[in-house]
RNA sequence: GGCGCGUUGGCCGAGUAGUUAGGCACAGCUCUGCAAAAGCUGCAACACCGGUGCGAUUCCGGUACGCGCCUCCA
């Protein structure tokens, strides 16, 4: 299995650290408010990550977080629950978009039985216990309002800050350094652990004799999981590239300074959706959320198939253009798999390369640095053929590779269902019509059958061949 | 200011040192009672300027434009 990795900035060849298991986490969402489909993009990419691993032969244990305390789920949870007490309203809130957030990945195709969620708020302990552990070793300090990372320490115990990215004064903004108003040794460095304001939800802590209580930084939050969860080092952590730095330079640096050499074997990063050609982003008021594209008569798997068709290390471009694309592709694909109906139950294949050559390329095309385009190119050039297909297979020999495709790219074709025997009826009614020159009653009946969604494809062997509109 | 990435036909989007994925859209033809489907054909691209090659869209250098990161961010 090939993927980029961050680390090394090239394509190299990933094997599993121990016992043949592929352990991943991925930096889940926020959840402050619903996710927008730039987000979502992300998480499509990590589920497309864990089966082509799986595909690979191996094992995966694929961690996700959701991040229920920071900043933005304090202040948004003390705005929609004002009488609330703060640790009770940020349950309030949280939980409220875990399920949401959960709702649209099971739309879009993401297979979330695959996935331990973890909760940033559940793992507080061991936050803490970080914390202590690198203060006790001289890797953090006390400031007035919190415990900070010293990058200096760190990087005086030989270790390097800017493993994924070079870091030099020149690099970094003006801007930074006027903002920094926080009480820091270094403009690198960054809270493990900030002390309670007025009216936030805060946990006990003790350090060094001090009370600290308060709650976790951000970054403490995803090597405090990950660590639990999957142990250290891992195999490899995914997130968009927004995260590659400060966030996951960070969690590097909190994971490595007491005794691991790495945190992960490798980072692979997601490129962002555009939108006009900019970055999709809350701030930028440029964002669309899943229930958006499902308003406008879309289905969430033709945006699914949309973030598929660009290679995940490349900007997507999203439109509405884009979509109708996607969503005709979709349609495409679902005729091609309405054909399992129409083929007699059982029968090997007269024709067994066609599957099988197609299920291969897409296999080694997913092996390869998660090449979606070209896996789907593969798949449309099999939906083209579906005349082959249906002279050649059988349910016997159809359905797997159906889901196989489901397996391999979430598309959910498999779950094709069968029309009624009313609706065989009419198909069978008009091609005795059709076979009489009955003109009239033949553009009825494929009138009536349009109008439940079903489309019929005349003059193939063996009868008319049915698909959904 | 620093670092990184990109620029492919009407649109999206792969790929390659010589034979050029795929999707969407469009035009014509065949087939058809009509339509759909299918088949055939057409359409049309590799930002610009140099360099190295017999040969570059593909490698190297530069220019222009765009994007991202350096601050919360998928």
């Amino acid at each position: 299995m090939k993927l980029h990795n961050t680390l090394t900035r090239n394509v190299e060849n990933i094997t599993p650290l121990r016992d043949n298991i592929a352990r991943i986490y991925s930096c889940g969402p926020t959840v402050y408010d619903h996710a927008h489909i730039g987000n979502l993009s992300a998480y499509i990419f990590a589920d497309t990550l864990r089966r082509s691993l799986q595909l690979a032969g191996y094992t995966t244990k694929h961690v996700m977080n959701y991040t229920d305390v920071d900043d933005k789920t304090i202040r948004r949870s003390h705005e929609q629950y004002p009488h609330d007490e703060p640790m009770q309203a940020l349950r309030k809130l949280t939980d409220h978009y875990i399920q949401l957030f959960n709702n649209d990945m099971d739309r879009l195709g993401n297979d979330i039985a695959a996935v331990t969620f973890v909760r940033a708020t559940d793992h507080i302990g061991s936050m803490k216990e970080l914390t202590r552990r690198l203060y006790e070793r001289g890797f953090a300090y006390l400031a007035d309002d919190g415990v900070y990372f010293s990058i200096e320490a760190y990087q005086k115990s030989g270790k390097t800050y800017g493993q994924l990215l070079e870091l030099t004064p020149q690099n970094t903004s003006e801007a930074r350094i006027k903002n920094d108003e926080y009480d820091k040794d270094n403009i690198h460095d960054f809270a493990l652990w900030k002390k309670q304001k007025s009216g936030e939800p805060a946990w006990d802590f003790e350090l060094d004799g001090q009370d600290m209580t308060g709650r976790p930084g951000w970054h403490i939050e995803c090597s405090a999981m990950s660590r639990d969860e999957l142990d250290q080092p891992f195999d490899i952590h995914t997130g968009g590239v927004d995260l590659i730095f400060p966030h996951h330079e960070n969690e590097i640096a909190q994971s490595t300074a007491l005794t691991i050499p790495t945190m992960a074997q490798s980072f692979v990063h997601n490129e962002h959706i555009l939108v006009d050609g900019k970055k999709m982003a809350k701030s930028a008021q440029n964002f669309y959320t899943l229930q958006d594209i499902i308003d406008k008569g879309f289905d969430p798997i033709a945006f699914r198939l949309l973030v598929l068709q660009a290679h995940y290390r490349s900007q997507a471009h999203f439109s509405w253009d884009n979509l109708e694309a996607a969503q005709n592709r979709l349609q495409k694909y679902r005729a091609f798999a309405d054909l399992l109906w129409e083929l007699p139950d059982t029968g090997k294949s007269s024709d067994p390369n066609l599957l099988n050559d197609a299920k291969n390329d897409i296999i080694s095309a997913l092996q390869n640095d998660i090449d979606t385009p070209h896996a789907l190119a593969r798949l449309s050039d099999t939906e083209g053929q579906w005349l082959r297909v249906l002279s050649s297979e059988s349910k016997e020999t159809f359905k797997p590779f159906l889901e196989f495709i489901d397996q391999a790219l979430g598309l959910n074709l498999s779950h094709t269902k069968d029309i009624t025997d009313t609706q065989y009826e009419l198909i069978h009614r008009r091609e005795q019509a059709r076979r009489a020159k009955d003109w009239k009653q033949s553009d009825d009946l494929r009138n009536q059958l349009k109008e439940q969604g079903i489309g019929v494809r005349d003059d193939t062997p063996g009868g008319d061949v049915w698909y959904r509109l």
